[in-house]
DNA sequence: CTGAAAGCGCTAACAG
DNA sequence: CTGTTAGCGCTTTCAG
């Protein structure tokens, strides 16, 4: 910069002024020039690092992700995140803790160390979580998870909205008799999407028959493992706890004879492309909306969102392909 | 940092010392320790910022993913780059560009102010690209993906050895009839990893039939058309060009009332967890190695593994499960 | 063994 | 309109 300012001939705050276009000031427009022209020269580019110093606070932003390897999922909360960051002028710091609380502390010191701005706690699946303690020193958003003393902000899935959404589906298409298979694994997702499952049920004046929720692993050997119970059950559609186990009861349904959606149409939840979009028929589901809850994340963040009395709810909106006839 | 050291009663100069325990300076055990106290009292913590500017270089590394959010993918090259630069001190800024040119500039723009060490430029899947004009302000390295000049180091998965092996595990099993599904797209992936099948027959006298090698879209959709052909070639064994083909393959096979594995046994690329694990039965394959893909890019960055002439080549290790008999 | 002082690159008053 | 100067928090000679 001392540089850039040397071959203009003019000062260092001079440049710095016309670099920033800072409002207040005003340059003569072939100072301006002179100076535009030696950052071309030079190569000049400012040091973000020096500038946060001397402004106090930097633009960093924490993500703090606990399975970053495993799905997309922790992926979309980060794009989420990066663009609502990114449009504020901000960057994302990221680091993986694989649920380790070691690791966990150690990258949140890290990041308390480069004075990010603030953090973003979040998890790959919806869930409750003990906030760890060294969070208190800096602002905080939890993402895709919440504390039960509802400390922190927090950033959820509409699990209940989704599993109204689902049943609504199936509905619409003219079914009466719609199975749930719920997940075996305690968590909002399990009691939220009955709950909506319900709601519709109820909101379409179809009567509540225990009979029809089954429980499975939430994954493909669950489905699969469901599928004589559904052909049993007589009943003409199924939503699925989420799209790996509609994957599994693909399976078990076409073993056995069935066809989807002809004889029994499916909706899965999740949203998982890999899966969803290529099984046969392609599956109907309700989105999980990972991108929305990071980018909502930094909005509540950045104080852009209010942050609300509990959890701010993200909706889950649907995603119709070919499994519901 | 000057609080601690008015509490501890020394000079900042000594604070800094026994914070970074500096080797040279020899501090008395009675000011070290108050020099501890204060620290621990006033909840203290360096300002890493701070710290590049007086020292020069930053302990960044910036990482450029073109696709976050769609697999697992980059999530395991991020998380392999993150264990490998924690592990020397460095802190991983990592940007989405979601292949927009554009974007692309920005966010190294924007790594290159915050004085990056080097910049790690991937790609989801194992291609050629031509590399930013931008890059050349640093020191960059290829992560999965390489220039045609291989002016820059690059890091690959090594498809052909990856061909070989898949192709040798079903050799293993007594197979000499295999088939290859490999994809329509050129790439790396295809010609490599046909050139590997070739390598494992030739290696164990099988004749190369090109009636084996069919092609398919590398998808389910891709692996479920080439399932009739599969069964008219009267293989026992088939190797596809990934997870994605050989999940199509499956339905297709089952459809036709072929058995996996006694029937005819199926090896497939990629290990995509999601489904390889949990296709009945589980799939066995070979994996892409992105974590240590990541973790390779931070080591030839930092100059702890060399360079190499043309790529370096990270080995696609096998990952047996059910599906061959 | 410890402190004073200069300087990293930049911004922010405040003078001129 | 533009230049001076004093920091931002930390490291690093160099004296004492």
């Amino acid at each position: 910069m001392r540089d850039v300012a040397k071959a203009a001939g003019v000062s260092v705050a001079t440049v710095s002024h016309v670099v920033n276009d800072k409002p207040g000031a005003r340059i003569g427009d072939d100072a301006r020039r002179r100076v535009q022209d030696a950052v071309l020269e030079l190569g000049y580019r400012p040091n973000a690092l020096a500038k946060t110093l001397s402004q106090g606070g930097s633009r960093f932003i924490g993500l703090v992700a606990d399975a970053i390897a495993t799905t997309p999922f922790a992926g979309q909360i980060i794009h989420g995140a990066q663009d609502e960051a990114w449009k504020h002028g901000y960057v994302l710091l990221v680091a993986n803790t694989e649920g380790d609380p070691v690791v966990e502390k150690d990258v949140i010191a890290m990041m308390l160390e480069h004075q990010v701005h603030g953090i973003l706690y979040s998890t790959w699946y919806h869930r409750e979580i003990v906030v760890p303690e060294i969070l208190q020193q800096t602002d905080t958003v939890l993402v895709d998870c919440f504390s039960a003393d509802g400390a922190l902000p927090a950033v959820v899935p509409d699990e209940r909205q989704g599993g109204r959404t689902a049943t609504e589906q199936l509905l619409a298409a003219g079914h009466r008799r719609i199975a749930f298979i719920n997940t075996t694994t305690p968590s909002p997702a399990r009691s939220d999407r009955l709950a909506g499952y319900r709601d519709a049920l109820e909101a379409a004046g179809v009567e509540f028959d225990t009979r029809l929720v089954l429980e499975a692993e939430p994954q493909q050997e669950g489905g699969y493992a469901a599928a004589e119970a559904i052909v049993a059950s007589g009943v003409t559609a199924v939503f699925c706890h989420n799209d790996r186990v509609a994957m599994g009861l693909y399976d078990g349904l076409r073993e056995r004879g069935v066809r989807i959606p002809a004889d029994i149409a499916v909706i899965g939840f999740d949203n998982q492309d890999v899966i969803a979009a290529h099984l046969r028929p392609p599956l109907s589901t309700v989105a999980l909306p990972h991108y929305e809850l990071g980018a909502a994340g930094v909005r509540v963040l950045l104080g852009i969102d209010p942050a609300g009395e509990g959890p701010t709810l993200v909706a889950c909106p649907p995603v119709l392909r070919a499994s519901i006839g």
